[in-house]
DNA sequence: GTCTATAAAAGGATAGAC
DNA sequence: GTCTATCCTTTTATAGAC
């Protein structure tokens, strides 16, 4: 422990530096949020900032990854499962600016050549996994059966969470916990087997299929 | 009709740029996307441009007026219902700067003092309505039950097909349509009263309501 | 309706000192 | 690890001519 002064100070920088770049976001929006107004509020110059992140994609990369970090280790512990994701989005509610900073920046990424564009794809799969996991738990206990697609009902989760979580950025007083709850509990409820209505296949009379 | 070369010179220029305002989106993304190349595109500078329309968040929020309205008279004539909406989807899938916008525009909007935050407020009431109506007439035709909470119901194939955009954004391998017909379906079986698991209400034990 | 010109600001990147 | 200094680029905004 000898670094310290060199190694400790710049871990220690770069954490306050996430915090404070959140604070901004927050305040400003993703897109409005600078390198410059992130470093003087933590007492820096811009290049005193790049110095630990060198471009805004990857800071608001880091942003993101450590707040994935500190959720999973707090709210999902193994074998959560679906509680353990509701208590995520619950926490979620006390953090607008990090649902703020996901929403926009997921977006913005969404361009191929995008630098942040594999860290979203990566964590889209990671997500879905977990809550796959979480549903594979539920059928191991009776809760809900055997015949779900699991990777289909995940996604339906997955895609609600994050619909959600834009409508109440823009209305406060959406109700992301009831309605995921309820988007779980339809899941629970169903039964469909692959060649009922299958991933792909349409109402018919949609006129989709050609 | 005199007024050839002002009034319909001037609208004709507009619809221009809405189209290449997309365009340049569809390349850039819409943070990256500039008034000045936009403009240059059009055979304008860019103070040209802002004759049109006077601000870039004015300018896209149009370009989204513009779409809702074709889209809605293109594929939601009255009580077309569902598959409407599964149609402005397939839509979708082949103007994907128009969802690139969408996406990250709507996201960019959520602070409440962004000049576009009133227009998606406003713009999620309104398709939320929509699918209430297909709902409603779901209901009428018996295919759907009474007990069902309209608005949640609504709510759900909204956050649903918003969340799903985005991942189709970095995965075009995504399967809107069947996902949406699925989610679809899962409202069509299922069958639920107030008070039952109601808006709000959490599975036992999440520890939610302390 | 569109241009030229210019403002006025700000964004991010980089070289080199300490 | 941080600063100063500087650079280049870009962005939007505005005033006034045609």
């Amino acid at each position: 422990m000898n670094r310290r002064g060199t190694y400790a100070k710049g871990a220690a920088k770069r954490e306050e530096i996430l915090v404070v770049a959140l604070e901004v976001v927050a305040k400003r929006g993703c897109r409005k949020a600078t390198l410059s107004e992130i470093a003087e509020r933590v007492g820096l110059t811009q290049p005193g900032l790049t110095h630990h992140f060198s471009s805004r994609e990857e800071l608001f990369q880091e942003v993101l990854r450590a707040r994935d970090t500190r959720d999973h280790a707090e709210y999902n512990p193994p074998n959560r499962g679906f509680d353990g994701f509701l208590a995520v989005m619950r926490h979620n509610m006390e953090v607008p600016g990090l649902v703020q900073l996901y929403a926009e920046f997921a977006a913005e990424a969404s361009i191929p050549d995008h630098p942040a564009h594999d860290f979203f794809v990566e964590r889209y799969a990671w997500v879905r996994g977990v809550i796959a996991a979480a549903i594979g738990r539920s059928q191991e206990q009776g809760e809900m059966g055997l015949d779900l697609d699991v990777a289909e009902a995940a996604d339906l989760i997955v895609v609600a969470a994050d619909g959600l979580q834009v409508q109440w950025l823009h209305d406060p007083t959406t109700d992301m916990l009831g309605r995921l709850s309820r988007m779980w509990a339809l899941l629970r409820r169903s039964s469909w087997s692959v060649g009922d209505a299958g991933p792909g296949d349409e109402p018919a009379g949609t006129g989709l299929i050609p």
